[in-house]
RNA sequence: GCCGUUUUAGCUCAGUGGUAGAGCACUUCCUUGGUAAGGAAGAGGUCAUGGGUUCAAAUCCCAUAAAUGGCUCCA
C-alpha cells in the first residue's frame, strides 16, 4: 500500500502502482480532468507514471506554473510534430517551455525557409495533431538505443545533447509517430491543448553560443480553452499600447534620428520637463540623504581607463578614441562615472572621520552597444545615469546600504512602483579565485547585503554566481502594471577601483586603510527609467511629473481674454500647461487634451468669467464640476503633496 | 555583431513592372460652437540611400543605413 499525502495534510492509501491520476480521481472527476501533471515530493511527473513509494503528491492543473510548463512543454513537443508532417526532414533543435509559451528550434536544411506567414498552417496541423488525443508515453532507454536512434534520424542535434547526458538517465517521449529526447514531464494527452498562437519567428545559436550555426527559432503559446488565447492576445495588444516607443511618439516626449546616430535619443521639449522633473526630485532626496554633487567631464584620458582597468577589458568594443593635435594623446567619451569620481576622491588626503564621502553626479554615459541590442530608451548607446559613488570604511557598508535602500524605497514609492523584487547577486562560492577583494570584505559585504535587505523587508532572490568580478550587488526588478520584469535601480560594493585607483584614508591610528565604494543609482539610467515608467502608467503620468499638468479650452475666441488670465494664475502658481487658442468646438478641443493625456482641463465661457470660476474635467474621467480658481489651484497643490508625503511614509 | 522582417507625406498605412494614394495632422476660408472629432478648399513625396536588371522599377536583384523580433553581449 501506498500513503500518499496530498497538499491539504490529509494521507490516503492507494494500491502499489496507483498514479497522480489515481490520486486526482479520488479526489474529484473533476480534478482528474484537469490534471495536467503531479507533483511527486517536490519533482514534477508525469501523470500516469506510478508512484514507487509513500509520497507527498499534488496533483498540478493549468492553475499551477509547473502545470503551465508542462502544457507548454508538450506544445513545443505538438509543434514539432507538425513540422515534421510539413518539413520533411527538418532537423530537431531543443524546444522548452518559457516564461509565456514555448519555442522549438529547428534547422530546415539549406535553402529552405519558413515565415511568419506560413504559421497558420502550422497552426493547423498542431490542432489537428492535438485532436487525435495521443498518448505521451515516456520510456527509458540506453543511451546507445538513443545514439542509435538519432544516427539513423540524421538528427545532429540532438547526437550533441545526448553526448552530454549520462546512461541510465534518458528517457523518450512518444506521441502519435513523434519521438522526442526529452527529460518530461509532458501532459498526459495532446487533447488538452485547445488554441495554438504562433507568436513569431528569430535567429537563435544552437546552444546560445555565436560560432555555432543558427537554427530557425519558433515562439508559440498554446491553451487549454480558446478564451484564454484571446484574452492573453489582448493582453498583447494592450502591450503594444503601452509601448513607450510607441507612446514616446504620440505624447511627443523623445525622438531619434538617422542623422544624429543610432541610439541617441533627442529629448523633446516635453519628455525634458519629465526627465527634469525626475531629477530634481531625486537631487533633493540626495541633498538630504547627504550626497554633495559633482560634475564631471564628458570624456576622460586614455589613461584614465587604462587606470580603471576598462580598457583592456572594453577598449576594443567601445566608441574609439578621440584624437587630438598632439600625436599619441587620446580621450574616450566616458562609458561610467566612477573613475572620474575616483580621481574626485584623490583631490584631497581623506580622514576616516571624512567618511563615508558621497558623491552624485547625474552622468551622461556613451557605449558602444551592439547595434542589434538597441531599442527604444531601454537600451541606448547615449544614456544619463543618476549616479553616485560612496566611498566608506569597510564597517559601514551595511549603513550605507541600508540608507540606499531607503533612498530607492522612497523614489519606487513616489511614483507608484509597488510591485518590484530585489535580486541579490553573490560570488560563485566555487569558484572564489575569479573575483577581486579579500575573502573577509566579501564575507562583510555580502552580510551586509542581505541584512539590511532583511530589515528593509525586501521580498529578494539571490542568486548565487552573479557577483560582478568587483563585488556583490543588489539589483530592483520592477515589474510593470502588464507583469513584464525590468532592472532598474542598482547598488553595487566594488573592491576593485580602490585598489586601482590607490584610494586611501587615514585610519585612527595613523595607518592608511583602503575605502569601499559603492556604486548606487536608484533610477539606473533616465532613459530607462523614463521607458519603464511610461509603460507603467501608460503614459498617463502622475500629477507632479506631467509635463502638461492641465490645458485651458476656451468655449470659442470671446473668452480667450479670460482664458488668459487663468493660465497667467496658474503659472503664478508653477502649475504647467497652455491654453488651446484654437478655432474649434469645445468637443474637439477636449478630445485632443483627452487623447495627448493632460491631467487636468479647465474649460471657460460665458459661466465662468462671469463668476471667476473654472469648470474642472479630469482625464479620464469627465467633467468634476466648476470651482473657484483659487479653489482648484488648491486642490491641486494638495494633490501633489499627498503623493509626495505617500512616498516619505 | 549574427539571423529573419520592415522602411511610401509630419503620423498611421494602402499601393505585385506602365501618370504616387487614403485617413489624421498642417495652411487658408467659412463657422463662435458648453464636456471625446463642425464644414470647404489647399499645400505637402529623391517611394531610406547607392548600384543593377528592364523599353519601363515604389514594385525584381545586390549592397549600405535605420527600425523591428529574436540570439550573443552589457563597465
Amino acid at each position: 500500500m501506498l500513503n500518499i499525502t496530498l497538499p491539504d495534510g490529509s494521507v490516503r492509501q492507494f494500491v502499489d502502482g496507483a498514479t497522480g491520476y489515481d490520486v486526482a480521481a479520488a479526489i474529484s472527476e473533476g480534478l482528474a480532468r484537469n490534471a495536467v501533471g503531479v507533483r511527486v515530493d517536490g519533482e514534477v511527473r508525469d501523470l500516469h507514471r506510478p508512484i514507487e513509494h509513500d509520497a507527498q503528491v499534488a496533483i498540478l492543473t493549468w492553475n499551477d506554473a509547473d502545470g503551465k510548463m508542462a502544457f507548454w512543454h508538450s506544445s513545443a513537443h505538438v509543434l514539432a510534430e507538425a513540422l515534421e508532417a510539413l518539413y520533411p526532414g527538418v532537423k530537431l533543435g531543443i524546444g522548452p517551455a518559457i516564461e509565456n509559451g514555448f519555442y522549438y528550434d529547428i534547422d530546415l536544411g539549406e535553402g529552405r525557409t519558413i515565415s511568419s506567414e506560413d504559421f497558420p498552417e502550422i497552426e493547423k496541423k498542431m490542432l489537428e495533431l492535438a485532436r487525435q488525443k495521443s498518448k505521451f508515453e515516456r520510456r527509458a532507454v540506453s543511451k546507445a538505443d538513443a545514439i542509435a536512434y538519432f544516427t539513423e534520424k540524421a538528427d545532429p542535434y540532438k547526437l550533441d545533447l545526448l553526448e552530454r547526458l549520462d546512461d541510465g538517465t534518458i528517457t523518450f517521449y512518444q506521441q502519435g509517430n513523434f519521438v522526442d529526447l526529452c527529460r518530461g514531464p509532458h501532459l498526459p494527452d495532446t487533447a488538452n491543448i485547445k488554441a495554438v498562437k504562433l507568436l513569431n519567428i528569430a535567429g537563435a545559436y544552437w546552444r546560445g553560443d555565436e560560432k555555432n550555426k543558427q537554427l530557425t527559432r519558433i515562439y508559440g503559446i498554446t491553451f487549454p480553452k480558446a478564451k484564454e488565447l484571446t484574452e492573453y492576445l489582448e493582453k498583447l495588444e494592450e502591450a503594444k499600447r503601452r509601448d513607450h516607443r510607441k507612446l514616446g511618439k504620440e505624447l511627443e516626449l523623445f525622438a531619434f534620428s538617422d542623422k544624429v546616430g543610432a541610439g541617441l535619443p533627442l529629448w523633446l521639449p516635453k519628455g525634458t520637463m519629465l526627465r527634469e522633473k525626475l531629477e530634481q526630485f531625486l537631487r533633493r532626496a540626495q541633498i538630504k540623504a547627504g550626497y554633495q554633487p559633482v560634475v564631471t567631464p564628458h570624456i576622460g584620458s586614455k589613461e584614465l581607463y587604462v587606470t580603471s582597468g576598462h580598457y583592456e577589458k572594453y577598449g576594443a568594443d567601445s566608441f574609439q578614441p578621440i584624437k587630438t593635435p598632439n600625436p599619441g594623446e587620446e580621450f574616450f567619451l566616458k562609458p561610467m562615472n566612477c573613475p572620474h569620481h575616483c580621481e574626485i576622491y584623490k583631490t584631497k588626503p581623506r580622514s576616516y572621520r571624512d567618511l563615508p564621502v558621497r558623491l552624485a553626479e547625474f552622468g551622461t554615459v556613451y557605449r558602444y552597444e551592439q547595434s542589434g541590442e538597441l531599442h527604444g530608451l531601454t537600451r541606448v548607446r547615449g544614456f544619463t545615469q543618476d549616479d553616485a559613488h560612496i566611498f566608506c570604511r569597510p564597517d559601514q557598508v551595511k549603513e550605507e546600504f541600508t540608507k540606499v535602500i531607503d533612498l530607492v524605497l522612497y523614489v519606487f514609492r513616489a511614483l507608484g512602483f509597488q510591485d518590484f523584487t530585489a535580486q541579490i547577486s553573490l560570488r560563485d562560492p566555487e569558484n572564489k579565485a575569479k573575483y577581486i577583494g579579500s575573502d573577509e570584505n566579501w564575507d562583510k559585504a555580502e552580510q551586509a547585503i542581505i541584512e539590511s535587505a532583511a530589515e528593509k523587508g525586501l521580498t529578494t532572490v539571490t542568486e548565487l554566481g552573479e557577483a560582478a568580478f568587483y563585488g556583490p550587488k543588489l539589483d530592483f526588478m520592477v515589474r510593470d502594471a502588464l507583469g513584464r520584469k525590468w532592472q532598474l535601480g542598482t547598488v553595487q560594493v566594488d573592491y576593485n577601483l580602490p585598489e586601482r585607483f590607490d584610494l586611501e584614508y587615514v585610519a585612527p591610528d595613523n595607518s592608511r586603510q583602503r575605502p569601499v565604494m559603492i556604486h548606487r543609482a536608484p533610477f539606473g539610467s533616465l532613459e530607462r527609467f523614463v521607458a519603464v515608467l511610461i509603460e507603467h502608467c501608460a503614459g498617463n503620468f502622475p500629477l507632479w511629473l506631467s509635463p502638461e499638468q492641465f490645458a485651458v479650452l476656451p468655449i470659442s475666441e470671446k473668452y480667450h481674454d479670460y482664458a488668459q488670465q487663468v493660465y497667467d494664475r496658474l503659472m503664478g502658481a508653477e502649475l504647467r500647461g497652455a491654453v488651446d487658442h484654437r478655432d474649434e468646438k469645445i468637443g474637439r478641443k477636449i478630445r485632443d487634451a483627452e487623447v495627448s493625456k493632460v491631467p487636468y482641463m479647465l474649460i471657460v465661457g460665458e459661466k465662468e468669467q462671469e463668476n471667476g470660476i473654472v469648470s474642472v474635467r479630469k482625464h479620464g474621467e469627465g467633467d468634476v464640476g466648476s470651482m473657484p480658481i483659487d479653489s482648484f489651484i488648491k486642490s491641486f497643490e494638495s494633490q501633489v503633496a499627498a503623493m509626495m508625503d505617500g512616498a516619505a511614509g
